[in-house]
DNA sequence: GCGATTTACATGTATCTGCATATATACTAG
DNA sequence: CTAGTATATATGCAGATACATGTAAATCGC
């Protein structure tokens, strides 16, 4: 059983992280552009081999649910910001592309996404607390992947 | 701008928060339990004055949209889990209370939450590590709150 | 090389959330 | 008082998410 403090410092945890998340999605709202999620799968896209990716390797890199997923690429198929083609190798499978609106797009985010996560979180932490806090988190991150 | 060890270190937190609570989530459901927020509106209920709360002072707790919250209770209602009568110092005002079952709810909940806490996040850490990583978490929390 | 299982992805349906707005009461200025 | 504004709560509607299940192709066991 857990102690006080690991109990206080799992609902810091989950309030730190919802908050430092929901800043992030106001600012990207209030400039009129695509919700976070739409941001990562376009930055996932934008650094692998190709510009492409199969759906469930977008899915394992950003922990989504498979059918969450879909309508995410669904919708932003919709939006033109990428692309899909039936998979060669494997019958089964689609290839996701971004197109050059995406990468337009992901361009327009990338800003607003950087001053948000400096206003809202970089500001109120030094340098060396930043690092002391990453190590941190590396290790209940990669806790939690093997589970 | 955020430097680079800033955004990584933003990612890590809003994964960790995210799998945090999904894996006390998952926990929950399998033991056919309501999800993490009916526990929170519970908790917050059962350790104030009379067990009883505005609508609004819940809301502030637990940084919950108004009609979210609004909704919430209504099924926490249904649900037999809390109670709601007029208040007669505000016409315009509800006061919340937590009944038995409400209670016997939270009691049932309480050890699948811990347990899940120590299993996904408490067997991670080390007691002075945790310690360090809720005083880093309190200032992120702490300067979200004053924005 | 064929049935059984697994993997990749989609989708119907129910539930939840967000947004805008409604309703009613309280407060405040003059 | 009264008009205007602010606060407390609810709700219609649209969009997103979760769950269960469907479909199709790949892989595995024998």
């Amino acid at each position: 059983m857990p102690d006080e403090t690991t109990i206080h410092t799992w609902v810091l945890l989950a309030r730190a992280g919802r908050t430092a998340v929901e800043a992030v999605e106001a600012e990207l709202k209030a400039a009129g552009l695509p919700p976070l999620g739409w941001y990562d799968v376009l930055w996932e896209l934008e650094r692998a081999d190709d510009r492409a990716l199969r759906p469930f390797e977008i899915e394992s890199r950003l922990l989504l649910a498979q059918y969450n997923l879909s309508r995410l690429l669904k919708r932003m198929e919709a939006a033109g910001l990428v692309d899909r083609r039936p998979s060669t190798e494997d019958g089964r499978g689609h290839i996701i592309t971004i197109t050059e609106a995406g990468a337009a797009m992901r361009r327009r985010m990338w800003p607003v996404y950087a001053r948000a996560i400096e206003a809202a979180f970089g500001a109120r932490l030094s340098g060396s607390d930043m690092l002391r806090l990453s190590a941190l988190l590396e290790r209940v991150v990669r806790g939690a992947e093997e589970a």
